[in-house]
DNA sequence: TATCTTGTGGGCAAGATATGTCCAAAATAT
DNA sequence: ATATTTTGGACATATCTTGCCCACAAGATA
Protein backbone atom coordinates (compact mmCIF):
# COMPACT_ATOMS: atom_id res chain seq x y z
CA UNK A 1 0.00 0.00 0.00
CA UNK A 2 0.91 3.44 -0.78
CA UNK A 3 2.42 5.53 1.97
CA UNK A 4 0.67 8.88 1.76
CA UNK A 5 2.39 10.59 3.73
CA UNK A 6 1.20 13.91 5.40
CA UNK A 7 2.78 17.34 4.01
CA UNK A 8 4.75 17.45 7.08
CA UNK A 9 5.91 14.20 7.17
CA UNK A 10 7.17 14.93 3.42
CA UNK A 11 8.94 17.98 4.68
CA UNK A 12 11.11 16.60 7.46
CA UNK A 13 12.07 13.68 5.44
CA UNK A 14 12.99 15.72 2.82
CA UNK A 15 14.66 17.65 5.29
CA UNK A 16 16.32 15.10 6.81
CA UNK A 17 17.85 13.74 3.47
CA UNK A 18 19.54 16.52 2.30
CA UNK A 19 20.94 16.84 6.57
CA UNK A 20 19.19 20.32 7.19
CA UNK A 21 18.52 21.37 10.38
CA UNK A 22 15.06 23.55 10.48
CA UNK A 23 16.88 26.38 11.24
CA UNK A 24 17.96 26.23 7.74
CA UNK A 25 14.94 25.36 6.12
CA UNK A 26 12.92 27.68 7.96
CA UNK A 27 15.50 30.82 6.65
CA UNK A 28 14.67 29.11 3.07
CA UNK A 29 11.07 29.30 3.76
CA UNK A 30 11.10 32.64 5.51
CA UNK A 31 9.90 31.27 9.04
CA UNK A 32 10.94 30.80 12.31
CA UNK A 33 11.91 27.22 12.93
CA UNK A 34 9.21 26.76 15.58
CA UNK A 35 6.78 27.19 13.06
CA UNK A 36 8.53 24.56 11.00
CA UNK A 37 8.80 22.22 13.35
CA UNK A 38 5.14 22.29 13.75
CA UNK A 39 4.24 22.11 10.76
CA UNK A 40 6.54 19.24 10.52
CA UNK A 41 4.47 17.67 13.37
CA UNK A 42 0.85 18.51 11.67
CA UNK A 43 0.42 21.15 14.75
CA UNK A 44 0.17 23.88 12.13
CA UNK A 45 -0.85 23.50 8.75
CA UNK A 46 0.73 25.58 5.86
CA UNK A 47 -0.79 27.84 4.12
CA UNK A 48 -0.85 27.74 -0.09
CA UNK A 49 1.71 30.32 -0.08
CA UNK A 50 3.87 28.53 2.08
CA UNK A 51 3.15 25.63 0.02
CA UNK A 52 4.33 27.09 -3.10
CA UNK A 53 7.77 28.05 -1.02
CA UNK A 54 8.03 24.32 0.02
CA UNK A 55 7.86 23.31 -3.70
CA UNK A 56 10.26 25.70 -4.64
CA UNK A 57 12.55 25.23 -1.75
CA UNK A 58 13.03 21.20 -2.38
CA UNK A 59 12.50 21.16 -6.17
CA UNK A 60 8.97 20.06 -6.57
CA UNK A 61 6.43 20.56 -8.67
CA UNK A 62 3.60 22.92 -7.41
CA UNK A 63 0.82 21.47 -8.85
CA UNK A 64 1.92 18.09 -7.38
CA UNK A 65 2.57 19.44 -3.79
CA UNK A 66 -0.85 21.82 -3.85
CA UNK A 67 -3.06 18.58 -4.59
CA UNK A 68 -1.54 16.58 -1.54
CA UNK A 69 -2.47 19.72 0.59
CA UNK A 70 -5.88 20.46 -0.84
CA UNK A 71 -6.42 16.48 -0.34
CA UNK A 72 -5.01 16.42 3.05
CA UNK A 73 -7.38 19.39 4.64
CA UNK A 74 -10.51 17.72 2.88
CA UNK A 75 -9.24 14.49 4.23
CA UNK A 76 -9.04 15.77 7.71
CA UNK A 77 -12.20 16.97 7.82
CA UNK A 78 -13.49 14.40 6.90
CA UNK A 79 -12.24 11.00 8.11
CA UNK A 80 -14.47 11.24 11.18
CA UNK A 81 -17.23 11.14 9.41
CA UNK A 82 -19.33 7.78 8.29
CA UNK A 83 -20.41 9.73 5.43
CA UNK A 84 -16.82 10.91 4.33
CA UNK A 85 -16.55 8.80 1.16
CA UNK A 86 -20.20 9.19 -0.06
CA UNK A 87 -19.31 13.14 0.31
CA UNK A 88 -16.52 12.92 -2.24
CA UNK A 89 -18.43 11.33 -5.02
CA UNK A 90 -20.99 13.65 -4.53
CA UNK A 91 -18.34 16.44 -4.37
CA UNK A 92 -17.18 15.03 -7.67
CA UNK A 93 -20.66 15.43 -9.40
CA UNK A 94 -21.13 18.47 -8.37
CA UNK A 95 -17.81 20.06 -9.75
CA UNK A 96 -18.82 18.09 -12.93
CA UNK A 97 -22.08 19.69 -12.88
CA UNK A 98 -20.73 23.26 -12.43
CA UNK A 99 -17.84 22.77 -15.01
CA UNK A 100 -20.33 21.90 -17.24
CA UNK A 101 -22.67 24.31 -16.78
CA UNK A 102 -19.69 27.20 -16.96
CA UNK A 103 -18.97 25.87 -20.59
CA UNK A 104 -22.43 25.97 -21.52
CA UNK A 105 -22.35 29.67 -20.20
CA UNK A 106 -19.38 30.48 -22.14
CA UNK A 107 -21.02 28.71 -25.60
CA UNK A 108 -23.87 31.09 -25.07
CA UNK A 109 -21.27 33.64 -25.97
CA UNK A 110 -19.78 32.96 -29.01
CA UNK B 1 -28.17 14.22 -16.09
CA UNK B 2 -28.85 14.58 -12.28
CA UNK B 3 -29.67 18.51 -10.93
CA UNK B 4 -27.59 18.83 -7.80
CA UNK B 5 -29.21 21.48 -6.96
CA UNK B 6 -27.61 23.47 -4.31
CA UNK B 7 -28.28 23.62 -0.51
CA UNK B 8 -30.34 27.11 -0.96
CA UNK B 9 -32.33 25.96 -3.96
CA UNK B 10 -33.34 23.10 -2.44
CA UNK B 11 -35.00 25.08 0.76
CA UNK B 12 -36.37 27.70 -1.67
CA UNK B 13 -37.57 24.75 -3.45
CA UNK B 14 -39.19 23.09 -0.51
CA UNK B 15 -40.35 26.16 0.70
CA UNK B 16 -42.23 26.97 -1.92
CA UNK B 17 -43.80 23.88 -2.52
CA UNK B 18 -45.61 24.75 1.25
CA UNK B 19 -46.31 27.99 -0.50
CA UNK B 20 -44.55 29.50 2.69
CA UNK B 21 -42.89 33.16 3.41
CA UNK B 22 -39.36 33.56 3.91
CA UNK B 23 -40.68 34.93 7.54
CA UNK B 24 -42.17 31.97 8.38
CA UNK B 25 -39.68 29.47 7.84
CA UNK B 26 -36.87 32.18 9.30
CA UNK B 27 -38.88 32.11 12.19
CA UNK B 28 -38.87 27.93 12.28
CA UNK B 29 -35.10 28.24 12.44
CA UNK B 30 -34.96 31.08 14.74
CA UNK B 31 -33.28 33.00 11.89
CA UNK B 32 -33.71 36.54 9.90
CA UNK B 33 -35.61 36.49 6.93
CA UNK B 34 -32.85 38.47 4.87
CA UNK B 35 -30.67 35.91 6.08
CA UNK B 36 -32.77 33.12 4.64
CA UNK B 37 -32.72 34.76 2.10
CA UNK B 38 -29.31 35.41 1.18
CA UNK B 39 -28.70 31.45 2.27
CA UNK B 40 -31.47 30.89 -0.44
CA UNK B 41 -29.95 32.56 -2.95
CA UNK B 42 -26.26 31.39 -2.13
CA UNK B 43 -24.68 34.21 -0.88
CA UNK B 44 -24.53 32.71 2.61
CA UNK B 45 -23.68 29.40 3.41
CA UNK B 46 -25.72 27.49 6.47
CA UNK B 47 -23.89 26.64 9.73
CA UNK B 48 -23.58 22.63 10.57
CA UNK B 49 -26.62 23.84 13.31
CA UNK B 50 -28.54 25.28 10.43
CA UNK B 51 -28.31 22.38 8.53
CA UNK B 52 -29.95 20.22 11.42
CA UNK B 53 -32.37 23.12 11.77
CA UNK B 54 -33.47 22.50 7.90
CA UNK B 55 -33.52 19.24 7.93
CA UNK B 56 -35.83 19.34 11.04
CA UNK B 57 -38.15 21.96 9.51
CA UNK B 58 -38.31 20.10 6.73
CA UNK B 59 -38.32 16.43 7.74
CA UNK B 60 -36.04 15.95 5.96
CA UNK B 61 -33.08 13.13 6.39
CA UNK B 62 -30.26 15.31 8.14
CA UNK B 63 -27.38 12.84 7.45
CA UNK B 64 -28.39 13.25 3.52
CA UNK B 65 -28.42 16.76 4.17
CA UNK B 66 -25.38 17.10 5.96
CA UNK B 67 -23.15 14.70 2.48
CA UNK B 68 -25.00 17.63 0.55
CA UNK B 69 -23.86 20.24 2.41
CA UNK B 70 -20.05 19.28 2.88
CA UNK B 71 -19.97 17.70 -1.06
CA UNK B 72 -21.11 21.53 -2.03
CA UNK B 73 -18.21 23.29 0.33
CA UNK B 74 -15.63 21.20 -1.51
CA UNK B 75 -16.82 21.69 -5.14
CA UNK B 76 -16.90 25.37 -4.07
CA UNK B 77 -13.49 25.24 -3.21
CA UNK B 78 -12.31 23.07 -5.86
CA UNK B 79 -14.19 23.34 -8.83
CA UNK B 80 -11.54 26.02 -10.32
CA UNK B 81 -8.55 24.33 -9.82
CA UNK B 82 -7.45 22.06 -12.97
CA UNK B 83 -6.81 19.53 -10.32
CA UNK B 84 -10.12 19.07 -8.40
CA UNK B 85 -10.75 15.66 -9.68
CA UNK B 86 -7.62 14.30 -8.67
CA UNK B 87 -7.73 16.06 -4.89
CA UNK B 88 -10.94 13.93 -4.45
CA UNK B 89 -9.02 10.92 -5.71
CA UNK B 90 -6.05 11.32 -3.08
CA UNK B 91 -8.38 12.64 -0.51
CA UNK B 92 -10.08 9.02 -0.83
CA UNK B 93 -6.97 7.25 -0.60
CA UNK B 94 -6.19 9.52 2.11
CA UNK B 95 -9.45 8.77 4.13
CA UNK B 96 -9.06 4.94 3.92
CA UNK B 97 -5.85 5.25 4.85
CA UNK B 98 -6.14 6.93 8.14
CA UNK B 99 -9.23 4.56 8.93
CA UNK B 100 -7.00 1.71 8.59
CA UNK B 101 -4.32 3.25 10.86
CA UNK B 102 -6.61 4.07 13.36
CA UNK B 103 -8.50 0.67 12.96
CA UNK B 104 -5.29 -1.09 13.79
CA UNK B 105 -4.14 1.43 16.65
CA UNK B 106 -8.02 0.20 18.46
CA UNK B 107 -7.06 -3.00 17.84
CA UNK B 108 -3.44 -3.41 19.70
CA UNK B 109 -5.59 -2.47 22.46
CA UNK B 110 -8.13 -5.51 22.35
C1' DT C 1 30.60 17.45 32.85
C1' DA C 2 29.97 21.57 30.52
C1' DT C 3 28.51 23.59 26.36
C1' DC C 4 26.63 24.30 22.07
C1' DT C 5 23.16 23.12 18.76
C1' DT C 6 18.74 21.52 17.62
C1' DG C 7 13.97 20.69 18.44
C1' DT C 8 9.54 21.38 21.09
C1' DG C 9 5.67 23.65 23.61
C1' DG C 10 2.87 27.47 25.56
C1' DG C 11 1.08 31.90 25.25
C1' DC C 12 -0.18 35.57 22.40
C1' DA C 13 -1.19 38.95 18.71
C1' DA C 14 -2.87 39.64 14.25
C1' DG C 15 -5.28 38.67 10.24
C1' DA C 16 -8.55 36.57 7.65
C1' DT C 17 -13.00 34.68 6.94
C1' DA C 18 -17.83 34.22 7.09
C1' DT C 19 -22.13 34.44 9.50
C1' DG C 20 -26.18 36.90 11.08
C1' DT C 21 -28.54 41.28 12.19
C1' DC C 22 -30.38 45.69 11.20
C1' DC C 23 -32.44 48.70 8.21
C1' DA C 24 -33.78 50.62 3.91
C1' DA C 25 -35.21 49.93 -0.75
C1' DA C 26 -37.02 47.22 -4.46
C1' DA C 27 -40.23 43.82 -6.20
C1' DT C 28 -44.44 41.48 -5.94
C1' DA C 29 -49.09 40.57 -4.62
C1' DT C 30 -53.66 42.05 -2.95
C1' DA D 1 -52.40 52.35 -3.62
C1' DT D 2 -51.18 49.57 0.13
C1' DA D 3 -49.43 45.78 2.27
C1' DT D 4 -46.44 41.98 2.03
C1' DT D 5 -42.48 39.73 0.57
C1' DT D 6 -37.85 39.73 -0.91
C1' DT D 7 -33.34 41.66 -1.66
C1' DG D 8 -28.96 44.39 -0.86
C1' DG D 9 -25.50 46.80 1.80
C1' DA D 10 -23.03 48.01 5.86
C1' DC D 11 -21.61 46.41 10.01
C1' DA D 12 -20.49 43.92 14.27
C1' DT D 13 -19.11 39.71 15.87
C1' DA D 14 -17.42 35.31 16.55
C1' DT D 15 -14.36 31.92 15.29
C1' DC D 16 -10.46 30.01 13.56
C1' DT D 17 -5.64 29.76 12.27
C1' DT D 18 -1.23 31.11 11.43
C1' DG D 19 3.25 32.64 12.86
C1' DC D 20 6.19 34.83 16.31
C1' DC D 21 8.56 35.29 20.67
C1' DC D 22 10.60 33.12 24.34
C1' DA D 23 11.74 29.60 27.49
C1' DC D 24 12.90 24.96 28.11
C1' DA D 25 14.05 20.20 26.97
C1' DA D 26 16.75 16.95 24.28
C1' DG D 27 20.61 15.63 22.06
C1' DA D 28 25.31 16.03 20.30
C1' DT D 29 30.13 17.23 21.08
C1' DA D 30 34.33 18.60 23.09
Amino acid sequence: MQTLETIGQLVRRLRKEQGLPLRKIAARLDLDPSTLSKIERGDRFPTKDLIRKIAQAFGMDERELLILYHSEKIANDLYREDYGIEVLEVAEQRIEYIRQKNTVQKDLFK
